[in-house]
DNA sequence: ATCTCAGTTCGAAACGTTTCGACTTCTAGG
DNA sequence: CCTAGAAGTCGAAACGTTTCGAACTGAGAT
């Protein structure tokens, strides 16, 4: 018996009696054939047991993959732990896989290594960046090299579909809210700055090393709102484990804050949690924000003053830049609306 | 000026003044290439911009993608819900890319549409299947067809890597742990079992219809404990607000359970949420267990008894089982060694 | 001066499609 | 009866690599 080779078109036509071409256009669907054509494609092709034109042959032939990079800057475990950003990738990838497109994971490049990365050698049609940083972003010179169409959210680069949000606007209206309310000492926990790892206390220039862009925007709207925060805390993840973490930093800190502005839902979810530890009572003795408008079950009753958006809108939002990309249009550039929500974990500064 | 084509190999082969294979050799790293010849292939190639060898041809020529597709079953939303999953994942992921392999997401082919699916179309060296039915598989057929190597995660298939755990036997063991206290009316909260969606209660034979295995194995250690739940609630996914819906419903049942086994510890986490509204005392008036042993910190100082998993050590070992696949090994069949953990979610039953 | 043998470099044949223009038929209009 | 045009099918040229065996170069051995 012969190692049998996997069946190829040409095996398809030889066996149906017709040119390689016809069976092409069986399968492509373009160009006309016949009814009767067809059904004797695809009966040779069952006989043989041929499973479809080869991915490989097609995507070199076409110069189309069918693939969109996904680049994860952090682990995927710290990545995907935040269902807002999850419910934004839902969206994304149901409208791409609509498309006929699937998505590609990378793991963000890392500036040290000269490693080859998956960014660099991977084959697909276009990228999708989650986050950049403002400065030095590897991935831009990567994608720029190979001549790949991307789209940014939360950021902008030159050339790039871009989904953007008016974070900033919105932090400051939280950071004004609660102004109103008569607090002066506001703590502040951030996402990851970009740089080292881990919960902790972050001293120095506000914004200097401050890489992300969201992280970047939201500390910028404390010079906005015309207030310094009185504490910065950087968290090493958005995930309520950080946010506990840092909630003893900030209640523990001597600038005693009486209100502590959280970049994300999840890290305030935390904070609160390390009050209700301390014997703190929220909004009574200490009020809290978040961003995003996630649904905490376990929080209840309280209700998070933040800032909602909707994910699902994001994602379709990114998958309509995606294609406008593939699609060799103008790199869209939107900015989705955003308000903040009142709840009540804020409340008058006590005395 | 000329539309400018992207250079090519060959382009950077006739600016060095070198043969095509020469650049190629360089590349690739295969072959002895002397210091100054790649020193003249790469200074031809940055002169014209050049990116790299086209990831569609190497793919074509060499019969590799690098590319492991991850087959998902529900809306990514859903699935990558669960940190438990998320932690199996993360490992996965980074050991594939450290072998050089990107991972595609693959939404699950329904069975009803013939709608061309990525699975059937995408280009993959292998694929990871999550989960699986025990019969009625369609990615089984697609794979079998396409003559894919795959690896199964908590499920099996003649031909398929597979990573098993021993968690009929784990639940027996959680069961059994009940009826010692005392526990005669016990409720349980299953995953998904692969049919209707969302949570409700699901009368019937025990096990015909749960698709999904480890739904099914852990509904049938009921049998091996030698005693029927007394009402069987099905989730619609393995999240916080599902578990409380459960909860809700399994604390009005007539049947009064005393106990509630889940099939995660998010579902379990939901349950005690649903206990505490309805003014039940966990575990005083009610126990309840949980799977995975995830780490929920807004449920302390409530500890639960769960059956902890090693998620990092089984994304580990589902990537040496692709490892195997792809190199053209027998496919491993692994099971990961499981004990349940006692903490403070169960207690003697009330009289 | 000839032979051998590494150490390098080169030619050419795949890999399995898509696609474009050309080539048959066949139908219908004049 | 002739012909324009549509419908269906076919040939052949890419797409950009990898890889295998052959060919070329000196250096040392004879």
């Amino acid at each position: 018996m012969s190692a049998k080779r996997r069946p190829t078109m040409a095996d398809v036509a030889s066996l149906a009696g017709v040119s390689l071409s016809t069976v092409s256009l069986t399968y492509s669907g373009a160009g006309p054939i016949s009814p009767d054509m067809r059904a004797r494609v695809e009966r040779a092709a069952s006989e043989l047991g041929y499973a479809g034109p080869s991915p490989q042959a097609q995507a070199l032939r076409s110069g189309r993959s069918r693939v969109v990079g996904l680049v994860i800057h952090e682990r995927l475990h710290f990545a995907f732990r935040d269902p807002f950003t999850l419910r934004v990738l839902d969206a994304l990838i149901g409208d791409l896989g609509e498309m006929g497109q699937g998505v590609l994971l990378l793991p963000s490049p890392s500036e040290d290594s000269t490693e080859p990365n998956l960014l660099a050698t991977a084959s697909m049609d276009a990228a999708v960046l989650m986050r950049v940083r403002d400065h030095d972003e590897p991935a831009l010179d990567i994608l720029a090299r190979r001549e790949l169409p991307f789209a940014i959210v939360e950021g902008t680069a030159p050339g790039a579909a871009a989904i953007t949000i008016p974070d900033r606007r919105a932090t400051a209206d939280l950071i004004r809210h609660l102004m109103e309310l008569g607090h002066e000492r506001i703590a502040t926990v951030t996402l990851p700055r970009g740089g080292r790892k881990g919960t902790g206390i972050y001293e120095g220039e506000l914004l200097a090393g401050a890489l992300w862009t969201p992280t970047r925007n939201r500390l910028a709207a404390f010079e906005d709102a015309g207030i310094e925060p009185c504490v910065v805390i950087e968290s090493g993840a958005s995930m309520v484990e950080e946010g506990v973490a840092a909630g003893h930093l900030a209640f523990s800190h001597p600038s005693k804050p009486t209100a502590v502005v959280c970049q994300s839902d999840l890290l305030a979810g935390g904070v609160v949690l390390a009050a209700r530890e301390l014997g703190l009572s929220v909004p009574d003795d200490v009020s809290i924000t978040g961003f995003d408008g996630l649904d905490l079950p376990w929080l209840q009753p309280l209700d998070l003053t933040t800032v909602p958006q909707d994910g699902a809108a994001k994602g379709h939002l990114i998958a309509q830049g995606v294609k406008a990309l593939l699609d060799g249009d103008e790199p869209p550039v939107i900015e989705l609306p955003l308000e903040i929500r009142v709840g009540n974990s804020t409340a008058r500064a006590p005395q």
